[in-house]
DNA sequence: GATGAATGAGGGTTCATTCAT
DNA sequence: TATGAATGAACCCTCATTCAT
């Protein structure tokens, strides 16, 4: 039995290739369940597209369901930290608004966690479970940094309105819209996102304070 | 061809009988797909729903697909007419807007339509003869009956702010947030929708106006 | 009641109509069963076929298993009495042969009987019963009409060889093998199958006799 | 790619494994297609009677028409061969018949490939496909054997006429015939085929020189 | 009698999950 | 640990048969 206890390096790599493994199932999962939804999406293609066979998905998660979960949470973790750091630095709203935004196209919609955040708004009322996790992780979190924002805004006379600390989601409206329309309606009438989000922030902020 | 002709009394209940069927079938199929989606959705429940067999859905419509798009259209059509009408009856912005929303409000988010909006959201990219029949017939019809009223305004100079002629998107965000937000984070973090539109009304359009 | 107790020629006209839609169902019934096999012909296309409504066929009717042996059976009666007859004249073998092909000709494979003859071929081994009526009613009956005039021949000395005495099957084995090649080779390889049946009565009886 | 490259005796066993299933879901597919033909067997009972779960079939067929279809070229493949062998030898016509008959009885006749026979001329207008393969594979070079063999005869004076040169499915008809007869009428009728076939190659080729 | 809407058992097919290798 | 063949429950859809009109 020459392979027993392996050395440590040998403990390492393991870990490596496990942590490499478990990311092309991430992946390949994201890809598939964007593609067909939840139900639809079938575990055969996500191994197939992640190189490895059908059976070893279930040495990695314990079924369908609870990979779509842990998919949903690894992607969400590094973007609640990120929204939070750039909305502490106190700048003055429209700035720090701005920088939001600049996020938001780079990170969010310009990648594939736009798909997760189709993925929530598609799935998540099938799982409940998953909606108070994102609900808890990413959304009251996010609702609570950019309400304390605003109110050192507001206290310093930056915001004529008190409308947005009061509903938050207003600031992120567009951008869940945007996502749906690129989503449904890119093939027939492409939207300029970018331009959308300026207009609205001249809208809830005032204008030329843009850079 | 021996009495094929039926009576005309029995022409009549056999249409009524025919039309109520169909109608039972649309509705059960509605509850079934808004809370499994369209592909966990099993007709044997939407029969048992409508109280019927399984095989009697058939006879009303060709397949699974086909029952989900006319589900869709049936549900759609009479909205459009209404907001047209609702857009072009010339009044000031806010009173116009006022109204829409409570139109939204009162015939889409507090009925089942609702749940209409979130499967073309969450169905529709694998849709796509769905969402550009949704596109054609809803979006691009309520846009432009929005931009036309928008501009009157602007003309009158009742808009500071062009932003919304542009992106008349900006207008109904507000509304499809609300609607995800009450599929999925209702339960943890109820919103008072009313309360959120009137004050993004008072954000784009200036405030002191509303009744 | 006007209609109660409808005169004599009113049930004359019944009786009528009544025998002429059991044909229509029969002859609708063959084209669908020939067509498509038994197990996979539709009652549903019978009846528009038929030109009637799907509940009449049971009128008929007691089920698709008995339509289809009255169809075998209906279709069978009248060609045993005509072999028979043909047969019984008395003719020399070979003239006889040669009425008994140009009958098989024109009244079995010009016709749609050649596919009744399929039609037991294939579902035969299915329905004993079928098959048992069939042997008694045809197949016995057509081999003793056949071995009774060959043995008159034969003691006329007409007759080389008693072979076909002893197997009438191989007189009739070339008209078999016609049917079924039209239903499977007709499009890549066509027989001309009035050439083939004199061939085989050339071998049998030999040539020369032949008008 | 870890240990995806199975050990050869793996392989190799794998291997075995699958062509001994493959060829147990043919058997039991024979069985049922032959019992219940094509359209009204079903795999549920093929699964069983092959000892397997009804997926399985779907790991080694694609769906039921193409089991149908492999299953009849399957056994066709080997018949081809070995008959053009045997006319091939050059022999004296009818001790070449004799062999051919000798041949149809033991390796057709006598084994469920009689039943193959059964299935193609029952289904085969179903399946133009199989029809065409089976005309072009066996029927055609069949045929073209034959009609060498028969030439050759003809040339060397062995043969009085031509008939079966022109037609050689009247060689083949009584075998037809046979596999015929013993589905339909066996229980009513037994046929001693054997002799029924030397009763007809007397006929075509004059008696004296069978053994 | 005639109709055709309704029924519901049944069959082909898919796919998440398991397990011997 | 990784594989992928095997399983079998579940689901869409068909169609022979029934029955209210």
């Amino acid at each position: 039995m020459p392979q027993s206890k392996p050395k440590p390096q040998e403990g390492r790599l393991r870990r490596d290739r496990r942590a490499e493994r478990r990311a092309a199932i991430l992946a390949a999962a994201l890809q598939e369940f964007t593609g067909r939804g939840f139900a639809a999406a079938r575990l055969d293609d996500v191994a197939e597209r992640a190189g490895i066979a059908k059976g070893t998905i279930y040495l990695y998660f314990a079924d369908k369901e609870t990979l779509f979960q842990e998919l949903i949470r690894s992607e969400l973790s590094p973007v609640v930290g990120t929204l939070e750091f750039a909305l502490g630095l106190d700048l003055p709203v429209r700035v720090a608004a701005e920088r939001a935004m600049e996020l938001f196209l780079r990170e969010i919609y310009g990648t594939e966690r736009r798909n997760i955040i189709r993925l929530i708004i598609s799935e998540g009322p099938r799982f409940p479970q998953l909606a108070e996790f994102y609900y808890r992780e990413v959304i009251s979190r996010g609702i609570a940094a950019v309400r304390a924002m605003l109110k050192r805004a507001h206290a310093r006379g930056e915001l004529c309105s008190d409308a947005v600390v009061r509903f938050p989601q207003l600031l992120i409206a567009p951008g869940i819209v945007a996502i749906i329309w690129k989503g449904l309606f890119e093939p027939h009438a492409p939207l300029d996102v970018a331009a959308m989000m300026r207009a609205h922030l001249d809208l809830v902020f005032g204008e030329g304070s843009a850079p």
